[in-house]
DNA sequence: CGGAAACGGAACGTACCGTGTCGTGTCGTT
DNA sequence: AACGACACGACACGGTACGTTCCGTTTCCG
């Protein structure tokens, strides 16, 4: 997670401090225009601080996205792959559609095409665990005869994730319970039919 | 498409440097390290010339995509409705992968969250026309059958794009043709098949 | 208790922003 | 053909945020 000196010195009362100015700032003036000075401002600490942990901004506002998404949205089993695949994607979808969390993430996007590190930061920290936890809970469906055993189960984790990132980047209105119904019923019915 | 003096005074050897020399920076230094004076000096022009014409660095390279976009990826009818799709979605992918339009359509993304007029003409020039061109060629595939006449169309579109969007923003390799071609078929699957 | 290291604060030069001014050139109008 | 309007290139401006450096202080480990 931290980078650099690697230390226990390291204060923890400032980091914390740092990790909420960036998220409070993210909020009240949106990503683009929070800055590194504005956030060592907010938590009363040197900018040096920041640089000495963090390689960019992207690195501080990822590393409080990730500890905000705790059990954001857990992965439940309850049996019944529908009802769970549509919590899931709807705990998704409302943590994206609040503040200060939907701007910060499209902010965290926007920087991983000029910014190699972070790109990998957040496929290995973010995104990785998450699409497999997916696979996971789609593999237990499998087992219990309610998806095909054959079923390409990476791609159904996409087409699940596809349509909320792309809403998500085009700042289209988020889905509501419906949609995300539908759209899950999509893709468990392209899992179950026969093949094409 | 232009903004505001509106004249046909204006210079379209200037306007063709600033897009060119626009482009050409994105490529050999990423949209993130692209400026505007920058732009300026390339094209041989004074950055006043930019902010008449244009309000930001995103308008500039939105107007760029948007006229290499021309026939880069036809909405054509053969009568075969996977075939078409997977041409078309090939097309957008392949687009999205070459230098400068991938990294020049991420950053331009990346500014709709804090630009709103940006964000609207991102959708009504480029996003929106080629949804209802997606639509229309699912529609007619319904006229002849190949669709059941309920399907949900629009949704098929978000099923289609979703993925693309999703991987081209976490940079994830571009998908190839075997995985397009996978795509397209549980998609068309998941509109044929009897109801959930 | 002593030293190493992280800390806050302040200042630095650099880069780019968006705007303003000015003189030049070019294109419509009459 | 001459005028006047307007886009143009150039240059300079104040402002903001960058990332780094220095310094003196505090905090923690051994």
């Amino acid at each position: 997670m931290t980078t650099s000196p690697s230390s226990a010195r390291r204060s923890e009362r400032s980091r914390r401090a740092i990790l909420r100015a960036a998220l409070d700032l993210c909020t009240e003036r949106g990503y683009g225009h929070v800055t590194i000075e504005a956030i060592a401002a907010a938590a009363g600490v040197s900018k040096k601080t920041i640089y000495r942990w963090w390689p960019s901004k992207g690195a501080v506002l990822l590393e409080a996205f990730t500890d905000a998404l705790v059990d954001a949205t857990p992965f439940v089993d309850t049996g019944d792959i529908g009802a769970d695949l549509r919590t899931h994607v709807a705990g998704a979808v409302k943590l994206l559609s609040v503040p200060p969390f939907g701007p910060a993430y499209a902010g965290i996007l926007s920087e991983l095409h000029h910014d190699d590190r972070l790109a990998q930061q957040l496929r290995e920290q973010l995104v990785d665990p998450r699409v497999e936890e997916a696979i996971g809970r789609l593999r237990s469906a499998q087992d219990r005869g309610q998806i095909p055993p054959g079923a390409d189960l990476p791609l159904a984790v996409e087409m699940l994730y596809g349509p909320v990132y792309y809403r998500h980047v085009l700042r289209k209105p988020i889905q509501d319970g419906e949609t995300i119904a539908t759209l899950v019923a999509h893709v468990l019915r392209a899992l179950r039919a026969p093949g094409y």
